[in-house]
DNA sequence: CTGTATCCTTAGGGATACTG
DNA sequence: CAGTATCCCTAAGGATACAG
């Protein structure tokens, strides 16, 4: 989904991201598919923060319709949805990396996980493998 | 700043960046500084997308809380404040360089401004100069 | 268990008045 | 003009009940 004119603020690239991302739960949800594999509603309901049913439903609504996921039926489990990341979700790996350098420099407590810094190896050498092949 | 205890959600990268940019108007002010040489209160309400006053002050009184931005007199015109970018601000580049390359992907009505592609290349490059001779 | 809907409180934020 | 404060409405979101 491009911008549309509706309800959007100005045609600036950092203006668009935050139309999609701009909030304090969204981005968690790729991190949950992007690094920690998660693909089913009830997964990310899990994470150490706590989304609550509602606003989840509403971002990954949200996401689908912005696409940067798809929703597709789980062949195996019935009435079970599998959210994955779409190829505009996957491209958003350089920044999720950029922002955990950020904040493992600047916040003592943050603790990275090994996923994290793993993906984090490959994409500097420039070699897309480990986590995207999971992708 | 750092991670305080109250009122902090997780240790993950990720949502340490929330915790400060997670709205939809903190990282305008940030591409103001970064890209537009702006550092005037008024210049900040000039933008595109309108901030209005009593959220720019909040979010300018937030950035120098977490130690993104500093506000300091302006020893020329006096009561009146410039604000600038910590280093920790201004290491928030390679995230915005990627934001960009990203909206400009998939917006096709992003309108990505000289300063930011000239930014970008320069970074690219492995040299830090251009827009950062200036931060 | 997967997901949706509803209720209700709080936080975000627009408009605008106000102070130095 | 720079910046703060207030008023007030709307959107975000927590808790929880509900449906398949």
């Amino acid at each position: 989904m491009e911008h549309n004119s509706e309800n959007c603020r100005s045609n600036c690239p950092i203006n668009f991201i935050l139309e999609t991302f701009g909030d304090k739960w969204t981005l968690l949800v790729v991190r949950d598919l992007m690094f920690k594999g998660k693909k089913y509603y009830g997964e990310f309901l899990e994470s150490d923060e706590k989304i609550s049913t509602n606003i989840l439903a509403e971002r990954l609504q949200r996401l689908e319709t912005h696409g940067v996921i798809t929703k597709e039926k789980d062949p195996d489990h019935k009435s079970k949805f599998i959210y994955a990341l779409t190829e505009k979700g996957k491209a958003l790996l350089p920044i999720m990396l950029e922002v955990t350098q950020w904040s493992s420099t600047y916040d003592s407590l943050t603790n990275t996980p090994k996923e994290f810094s793993e993906a984090l190896k490959v994409d500097k050498d420039g070699v897309k493998k480990g986590v995207l092949d999971r992708l």
